[in-house]
DNA sequence: TGTTAGCACTCATCCAAGCGGAGTGCTAAC
DNA sequence: GTTAGCACTCCGCTTGGATGAGTGCTAACA
């Protein structure tokens, strides 16, 4: 089905959409039709509207209340109608600042990113830290608490530190560790992920021949730790403007909002989808039966090192959003966060 | 002045408390009547609370609705009318099994530790890491990021991993820092931070005589390293079940505390001043100028492990909370978190 | 002297009715 | 194809009365 829109009924959609945005009111005919861009009388901004509704760009809460874009119509918004703003110079250096100056390890930098993001877009900004596999290594370290337990700390070449416990079979002593470590960061510093798990593969196939003692055991360490993903840690920064939005009055949405933002779970499947795509990604309303989100966008952009390094940040608010700021708000900060990830380190 | 109550007084608040608890809603005369332990006409009810109202114990919302405690008759319930409960065997198994058998670092330990308080309470879980200043360290690291950039990664006793970037101000090749890790590790482990930082100043007196590099550039990095204290960190964990709570219905509390999980900051402060008692710690409501839990109440109790590490977790939730049941369920939950810490690491 | 019944009074909550306003759909005229 | 006119709908607000819970006060009672 074309449902090819003629420029009066796109040049009233997107007058109904910024309306709406800036009020949050249901717009009528008359106003519309008192818009210096439109010369049209009420009654024939009618006849558009009533198209419009039949499409499923727009719908009316009531029989009396003027029209509400509908998530359709956002989409439709933003994919053929939104011209985005360029990020005035001021904001730009004010990010730019804000960044830079402050010496923040890179999960600092992180949290700072979804500050700001929150704090200039007055939504909730959202940050997912680079998923392991997309890392490259640079440093491990095993440091024994007790016997059997040994903490394993993973620094990645952009200089983010996770952890874990692992549980050991046989007692190891702090020595023995000191010894996998240096093997394993001689070894396997600089490389990719991916690299050191075929790497491992193919020691592990020759392992029963060579007898190595300590070769062995640095294997299975480092295939068990990274057989597991670390990654997945989101930083939701800002959660409590959502409270100002109008139209989380209700408090029914907005509970099951900050209900996903306690759990994180499905946060990280949504960012993960998101990842895939490059660019700027909006996600609008309650797509691909993710209800907890409706009501509700997601405007995201993927931030990257040169070595590969990729995590994902963005802004989740209501879907009446200014998305001509938020959207190059978004792709700015990933911008600048790549930036400062590459002269992170060397 | 000595605002000793009588013992019927007493009888009333305490059964006012309860209702008010139980229910929320105003308590009137007629209802305390009928209770079985009150052997009183509605009218001496009257009398009785009136006195209470006139001492500041009670207020009534208007003239003719019951009457609600004010923060100051809850502060004496507590204090002086409450038995508290004993937590009830399910529970403390539950709560152990959950803790336990994972295969949690100390981190994830303290996570799930607010996580399951609030489960449990259905209030907000907060949970503070150690301070810096009462652990006891294990191990650090140096990793070079750039050419004056270097990432300290710091490993407690306990098994938490802290980290931070430092820029030094010449630049330092990787294998200057691991000597200077190894000379650090070598000399502090096992020792705290109180012992370390005393034994670095008298170090540094002498280290104008003896011009051993090695050892004075540990001495600087590491004392730079101490200065700052890396601690502070909290979990909030279940914010969204505050939203639950019908008193907060009228949300600019709600925003407020929100708003005060969201920096963090105030938690602190909060923390911090809790942890300096022993035991559990009450905070009801907005003493000492701290608005910004009005109409809150903070439940709060230090876990340590043998070694003199010490933080601290709690629930903070309405001040009409079953604190009944809540203290136990704190006071159980920190012990069982020193217990962990304890067995964590030898 | 402490306790209690009675009574007038207050005030929130609920419900129904009424009204104004904003906006629509339809029709007929331009 | 556009527009003016009109009947209609429905929300939101206000008003007013009824209801009920609860209080304070007073006077009677044990």
């Amino acid at each position: 089905m074309s449902e090819e829109l003629s420029e009066r009924s796109r040049l009233i959609l997107q007058a109904i959409i910024e309306d709406y945005t800036a009020t949050g009111e249901p717009v009528g005919s008359r106003t519309l039709s008192r818009r210096t861009d439109i010369n049209l009388s009420p009654a024939s901004v009618r006849n558009v509207m009533a198209d419009l509704e039949d499409l499923g760009y727009l719908f009316s809460p009531h029989t009396s209340a003027g029209r509400i874009p509908t998530d359709k119509g956002y989409r439709f918004y933003v994919a053929s109608l939104l011209r985005v703003q360029q990020l005035s110079h001021e904001v730009r250096e004010h990010l730019r600042q804000e960044c830079q100056f402050r010496e923040l390890d890179t999960e600092g930098v992180l949290r700072e990113a979804g500050r700001i993001l929150s704090a200039i877009s007055n939504y909730t900004g959202l940050v997912m830290v680079p998923r392991f596999t997309s890392t490259v290594f640079r440093r491990i370290e095993f440091v024994r608490l007790a016997q059997t337990r040994v903490l394993v700390v993973f620094i990645t070449q952009t200089g983010i530190v996770q952890h874990k416990l692992v549980e050991v079979r046989e007692p190891l002593t702090q020595g023995e560790l000191d010894e996998v470590t240096n093997y394993l960061n001689q070894e396997f510093s600089g490389l990719s992920i991916q690299e050191i798990k075929s790497r491992i593969a193919g020691d592990m196939a020759q392992e029963q021949a060579l007898f190595d003692c300590l070769q062995r055991r640095a294997l299975l360490l480092s295939s068990w730790v990274l057989q597991h993903d670390l990654g997945g840690q989101v930083f939701v920064e800002g959660a409590s403007n959502i409270l100002e939005q109008p139209e989380f009055a209700d408090l029914s949405i907005m509970k099951r909002l900050l209900r996903t933002f306690d759990q994180k779970a499905l946060l990280v499947e949504l960012l993960d989808k998101a990842q895939q795509v490059e660019g700027v990604q909006i996600l609008i309303g309650s797509a691909d039966n993710h209800s907890e989100i409706e009501g509700c966008s997601l405007v995201t952009s993927c931030y990257s090192s040169h070595r590969g390094t990729t995590g994902i940040l963005g802004v989740i608010g209501p879907t009446r959003m200014p998305y001509a700021m938020v959207i190059p708000l978004v792709d700015y900060a990933a911008s600048l966060v790549s930036d400062i990830l590459n002269s992170q380190s060397e």
